[in-house]
RNA sequence: GCCGGGAUAGCUCAGUCGGUAGAGCAACCGAUUUGUAAUCGGUAGGUCGUCGGUUCGAGUCCGACCCCCGGCACCA
């Protein structure tokens, strides 16, 4: 006798097992109309589900949190029905909704065409118009294999095998089609609705192994209702205007070419942007107690063989020849600084030792990776490595999340998530050493009163690490910081330090970066800010605009008294109308003009107008200048 | 590296059936002296990614390669 009872408390009272359709047909014709699937005691079903015994029951429509999930998992299915029929050689595999879509990896001898999509599309369409009910069977498992088998659909066959032998093998019928799927559906594909879109094909490997064959995968994008489909790509057109390739070309801040793949030649507005990074990081790294350190860019292979680099990462070395000798670009500035640190005697006195480095390292990263300044061949770290005793990593450890949170906030990112990586399957060192390094590291993380997600196995080939995941502006996750324990490389390295007890000792070696590489950060901030950067980055900071050659005079005076407080000020006296001036100035995102005409020539004012401001404000020249000085200070 | 797509003036893009390259903006020159998001007129600008092939003739068709874009794989 099931006692169904509701959300809000009211309860249902049956007197046989009872279908979610005739639950929400129950509850009322609108509810029967909209649902999508049901939550029986917090599992999602089907609508189908036979409820039986007492349950707490959520019926699932659009606007439920986990709605657009299974819209996007249905889209997925609609589509794969839908290249079926219009490709009957194709075979299916996979097809789960993502987080903003789905999409679906087909196996087949030639690739999907644009024009390929848009029919596919077109079908998918009259696939929701029919209407077809989607029915859930359970079948046993030698009969699934046998039938995908006998259809030619060898990956889903492969795939029932490879489930453990007591799955329960459910099989979705969509209309006259049928794929293997977990579940749960929608009752049918009328109530995806239409409200979805095709958006590209790929390639993608076999179960995500590169040593497999490529499959074409479609993506697509599905939502609850037709306005947020629309708002979504306007989304992505929102995004693709802030993309820094873009804007990097637009306000003249870098570009990359042929001739140095995956390198980056620095404008000099790009570098002045650079360069007030940098110097804002320096300070603060000074205030934190490094020492900013160069070290060489080339070294011996028996450095890289020693450090462990030559026999993990050999293929992403750039390698140079000399005299016989085999030496390879730096990819990182650990092992320099380790042989910096072994340079004369350390006593455990000196420790923590801190290093810091805007280190230049060059990986030769593979050519499809490549990606504007988000990945590159040659960039910049802000790296540092600290050397120190066992008992000082807690409180280095808390020292430098305190320092990166500072940064990030300097930036404009408040929010900020941490991961804690544990060892990776190839790695350096004893599991003992491990243990300790692991141990280490989570008390440190905890002392720092962190909240983390553990991300098991991705820790570096030395030791374990947190990562530092920060938010953009517009939602987007940006890995950045990083923070290791190191107890392999001092070894392998041999760097040790005198103790108290006048003994030779290990330190422990932290590896760290805040930004990451300079290139991926300074991208991140373009995107984050659309280019309209804070005034202490903004390369160019306020520009004069004359309203009529008579004021040029007076212009480049303002400039003058705007450079002398520090300000990147320029003229411009160009011949054109100060609307003009006003748009140009705009598009090139500089943060603020200082309009003079005869007016404010002759009583010694300007007029601040702010980017993107619709008024201005009249200001005597030394109260603008005095102004814009205090703003354009970077953060302390 | 793999799959797919792309490359034409500084930028954005057009170029039909293979017949010898075009627009807007930017640049330059001139006129205009302008009051808060495009003043008007003129001039110049191209080895159509590179190399090879087919053809009387290639931006266009074919092949190889380079690079870029979207994914996949990779990411110390």
């Amino acid at each position: 006798m099931p006692v169904i009872t509701l959300p809000d408390g009211a309860t249902r009272d049956y007197a046989a097992p009872v279908a979610g359709t005739r639950l929400t047909a129950d509850i009322g014709k609108r509810l029967a109309k909209d649902a999508l699937a049901i939550k029986v005691d917090g599992v999602l079903r089907d609508l189908s589900y036979e409820i039986g015994g007492d349950a707490a029951i959520e019926v699932v429509t659009r606007g439920h949190p986990e709605a657009l999930a299974l819209l996007r998992h249905d889209a997925a299915h609609v589509l794969a029905e839908a290249v079926q029929e219009l490709y009957p050689e194709t075979q299916v595999t996979f097809g789960p909704a993502t987080e903003d879509g789905f999409y679906y990896d087909f196996a087949r001898a030639k690739p999907f065409t644009p024009e390929d999509l848009a029919a596919i599309e077109a079908r998918m369409h009259e696939i929701v118009v029919r209407d077809e009910p989607l029915v859930r069977e359970i079948w046993p498992r030698g009969k699934a294999i046998a039938h995908f088998a006998s259809i030619g659909e060898t990956y889903k066959a492969e795939h029932i095998e490879s489930l453990p032998e007591d799955a329960e093998i459910s099989i979705y019928r969509q209309g006259g089609w049928l794929d293997l799927c977990l579940g749960p559906h929608l009752p049918s594909t009328g109530r995806l609705g239409h409200a979805f879109k095709l958006l590209r094909i790929s390639g993608a490997y076999w179960r995500g192994d590169a040593g497999n064959r490529q499959l074409q995968r479609v993506y697509g994008t599905a939502w609850e209702t037709r306005e947020q489909l629309e708002a979504y790509l306007t989304q992505l057109e929102e995004a693709a205007k802030r993309d820094h390739r873009r804007l990097g070309r637009e306000l003249q801040l870098f570009h990359q070419q042929e001739e140095a793949v995956g390198s980056t030649f620095w404008h000099p507005r790009g570098w002045q942007l650079w360069r007030s990074i940098e110097d804002y990081l320096r300070r603060k790294l000074k205030d934190g107690g490094y020492l900013e350190v160069k070290s060489p860019q080339l070294y011996d292979r028996l450095l890289w063989e020693a450090s462990g680099h030559w026999e993990k990462f050999r293929e992403q070395m750039f390698i140079a020849e000399s005299e016989q000798r085999m030496l390879a670009v730096k990819p990182m500035n650990c092992p320099g600084h380790v042989l910096m640190f072994r340079q004369g005697i350390k006593s455990y006195r000196d420790l923590p030792l801190r290093f810091a480095e805007f280190g230049s390292c060059h990986r030769n990263e593979p050519s499809g990776a490549l990606h504007g300044l988000m990945r590159v061949r040659a960039f910049t770290q802000d790296d540092g490595h600290i050397f120190c005793r066992p008992d000082q990593v807690v409180s280095e450890t808390e020292t430098f999340c305190a320092l990166l949170l500072e940064i990030y906030r300097a930036f404009g990112f408040e929010e900020v998530r941490v991961k804690f990586s544990d060892r990776p399957e190839r790695r350096a060192g004893s599991d003992e050493t491990w243990d300790r390094a692991e141990a280490a590291l989570m008390e440190a993380t905890e002392a720092a009163g962190l909240e983390f997600a553990s991300n098991p196995g991705e820790g570096a080939f030395y030791g374990p690490k947190l990562e530092f995941v920060l938010k953009d502006a517009i939602g987007r996750d940006w890995q950045c910081g990083t923070f290791q324990v190191d107890f392999v490389m001092p070894e392998r390295l041999g760097a040790v330090y005198t103790g108290e007890d006048g003994g030779k000792h290990r330190p422990v070696m932290l590896h760290r970066a805040i930004l990451g590489s300079f290139e991926r950060f300074i991208a991140i901030l373009i995107e984050n800010f659309a280019g309209r950067f804070p005034l202490w980055l903004a390369p160019r900071q306020v520009t004069v605009a004359t309203v009529t050659d008579a004021a040029d005079g007076y212009a480049e005076e303002a400039v003058k008294a705007l450079q002398a407080a520090g300000l990147r000020a320029e003229a411009d006296l160009r011949n054109e109308k100060i609307n003009a001036k006003i748009r140009d100035l705009s598009l090139a995102k500089v943060p603020a003009i200082a309009v003079v005409g005869r007016k404010e020539a002759d009583n010694r004012s300007v007029a601040l107008r702010r980017l993107g401001g619709k008024t201005q404000e009249v200001l005597a020249l030394e109260a603008a200048v005095a102004k814009l000085a205090e703003e354009a200070r970077p953060p302390a």
